[in-house]
DNA sequence: TTGAATGCAAAAAATTTGCATATTG
DNA sequence: CAATATGCAAATTTTTTGCATTCAA
């Protein structure tokens, strides 16, 4: 909470009411696209905000780190808080379904993509896509 | 080459010389988005397609399993031929470069997700964001 | 006080859709 | 021939930008 307004004032950005109740809304919903969050802010009783507020903010905030996103579907962007990513999202590609794995399931990879090129994966950040067992594949 | 008119013919669709102008234009680019497939099919000499005829056939071939894509960054979705999908692609959240792995080094993690819940995933599609060696992390 | 953020409105992008017409198989 | 695709133009949807004004620190 208040580390919130300590990590943004830390790199010169503040802590607005706007950008509460964004990360609020995330929290709330867990994972979102811009769309769905500016419905939730607005839902709850407040006015609702702008769309360029609510895309500034979302920016701001996942340039600290504080939010993340995935590509879920193929249109908008799925946005959540740091603290909420974990689990790896498995999307299939038959029937769009979207399942969740503990990240741990990838330890492993990670750890090789570190050896093999220094890269530190941020696997809350990943949608693997893929057909569920109920889904055929291709065909 | 013939083989795609037949998967085409097999699922009651047509090989137009359009969808193989896309086709061809994604084999040279490797991958790209709708956008520079547009513009690399006008290129070669031959009059640009519409978009709506770019996105149908892309859509076309990715329903038939011949053309997949991935979200390399926040926008545009990135599409490459099945067959090109060779690799994962390491997004990094820093720079914004894009580093290639092989997917060899994701082998125990697809079958941990296949052991785990019967899910097939098409690590061709994955892209990992994370940071490179040379970007610091969030901070 | 003072630079960071917001609101609004307008501009850009990126996709999608309707439909008459052209084409493939 | 008959059903699938294309072309075009218009409509959507999604995201970004400019700027005067407000507000957090």
């Amino acid at each position: 909470m208040t580390d919130l307004a300590a990590v943004l004032r830390a790199n010169g950005m503040r802590l607005t009411p706007q950008r509460r109740r964004v990360v609020d809304a995330l929290a709330r919903l867990g994972h979102a696209t811009p769309d769905a969050v500016a419905a939730e802010v607005g839902g709850d009783g407040g006015a609702a905000l702008p769309a360029s507020t609510i895309y500034r903010a979302l920016e701001a905030l996942e340039e600290l780190g504080l939010v993340a996103h995935t590509h879920l579907d193929h249109r908008a962007p799925t946005f959540h808080l740091a603290g909420h990513a974990d689990h790896i999202h498995l999307v299939c590609l038959g029937c769009r379904a979207v399942d969740e794995v503990p990240v741990a399931l990838a330890g492993e990879f990670v750890a090789g993509l570190t050896a093999a090129r220094g890269f530190r994966a941020d696997v809350t950040h990943m949608a693997v896509h893929g057909w569920c067992a109920s889904c055929g594949g291709p065909r």
